[in-house]
DNA sequence: GCAAAAGTGTTAACAGTACACCCATGT
DNA sequence: ACATGGGTGTACTGTTAACACTTTTGC
């Protein structure tokens, strides 16, 4: 037997106003781990294609169309991980964007990614190693237009990376990096201050929303003779 | 069906005295692909994990103690890959240091890297799928030890480099790097001169034969208060 | 001494962090 | 005016590529 599963994160507001990374989950009504916590997927049809079988079983948790990237995670086959017998897993990472709010069902809800309730199966660990995949990738491509919204200011932008790295971002720094790296452009457009005052910060889009490696070799450049391949 | 494939890399010398990258390969003696080339493996056993699974199916085609690392790269379904019906197969990302020579059966060659033969199903994809991990771990990983022979001197180390990067390495700023990194040290030793003289070379071998992440975060660093964690 | 191979010293480029400072707005 | 949040300028650091130069050997 064979299932897909997938680690949804999303950055989303907390009581506090802060905002964390949560991950899209669901309770088992039925034993084996009853009551415990699981990632949405399901088993994969038997004419139906990997990423295909997860944006079908994604459906029925989220509107698929909410999903901004979707990648393959890992393959998890351990003999014991499946109390009923055999069952391999290959589980996908996606991302939502901060700003929708898709409608879940009863059983089904965000939590955070930093706390994560009594898990089912082996899917603690997937969900870490989905959280280590994202803070990899927003250090060396574009991922980052799949947590924000496709509009934002660069302090919103700010509060994703935060969220999702984990620790502070200094806004003026990632500003710098991404302008750079030619991930982020100014639309032009200006939000008005808050009820505080303040400057009114520029808005910004991704110049580019499907994935894009912008920071290749981190080291062991080839010679400049041989770069521009 | 569940399948367990490899795509296993050495250095290996090439005729003319040179150094390049070569994937392990069979030759397919039936239908479907006969005499298409195509990746060591076969089905998964009904109660092994994968790694268990693949680890058994190579020590068909090489002794498995020469495999010096080994991770799991994709996990490939598509419903037409296999003519036969419904197969998905989890590839793994073998390496093989350059001195051995395992004793490889007959229908089983070593071939270029770069120019792969007419190859079954999706294989070719997968050892570029391989290719590509490889290299970027390179950069950013010890990985080389399992490439490189125990102890080496930096020329040799560089040709590693060079023929599975694809371009040319530079001794001189190689071995600065690995040192600063601490991924090598020199054990004192050196090789005697070539017949053409010239200065012996010392001998390095690398700190760790597992794999460790030595160049974190290439961007996006936490701020100096939180590192370190 | 001379060629060959290995290794060291030095410079320059570049990317990113930190931090001080300037800008635009509301009260 | 002044507090508040946003943005820019600038110095500093760390890492690496490039290349000249020195060291050690065989002939």
């Amino acid at each position: 037997m064979h299932e897909v599963l997938a680690v949804v994160f999303q950055v989303r507001p907390t009581a506090d106003g802060a905002e964390r990374l949560e991950v899209l989950l669901w309770r088992r009504a039925r034993a084996p781990y009853r009551d415990a916590w699981a990632l949405p997927g399901g088993a994969l049809g038997a004419t139906e294609d990997l990423d295909d079988s997860i944006r079908r079983q994604l459906a029925q948790k989220v509107d698929v169309r909410e999903v901004a990237h979707l990648e393959q995670l890992m393959t998890s086959g351990a003999p014991g991980r499946h109390p009923d017998g055999r069952v391999v897993a290959t589980s996908y990472l996606g991302l939502v964007p901060a700003n929708a709010d898709p409608g879940v069902p009863d059983d089904t809800r965000w939590h955070d990614a930093d706390a994560l309730p009594e898990m089912a199966f082996d899917h603690a660990e997937i969900v870490d190693a989905g959280r280590a995949r994202l803070r990899a990738k927003l250090s060396y491509t574009n991922v980052g237009f799949a947590l924000a919204t496709p509009e934002f200011t660069i302090s919103q932008l700010c509060g994703y990376y935060r969220a999702a790295l984990g620790h502070d971002v200094s806004a003026t720094n990632l500003q710098r990096v991404l302008l750079r790296r030619g991930q982020i452009e100014p639309t032009g457009g200006a939000l008005p201050s808050g009820r505080r005052g303040g400057r009114p910060a520029s808005v910004f889009r991704f110049r580019d929303r499907r994935l894009e490696v912008t920071d290749e070799f981190a080291v062991l450049r080839p010679p400049v003779g041989a770069r521009g391949k």
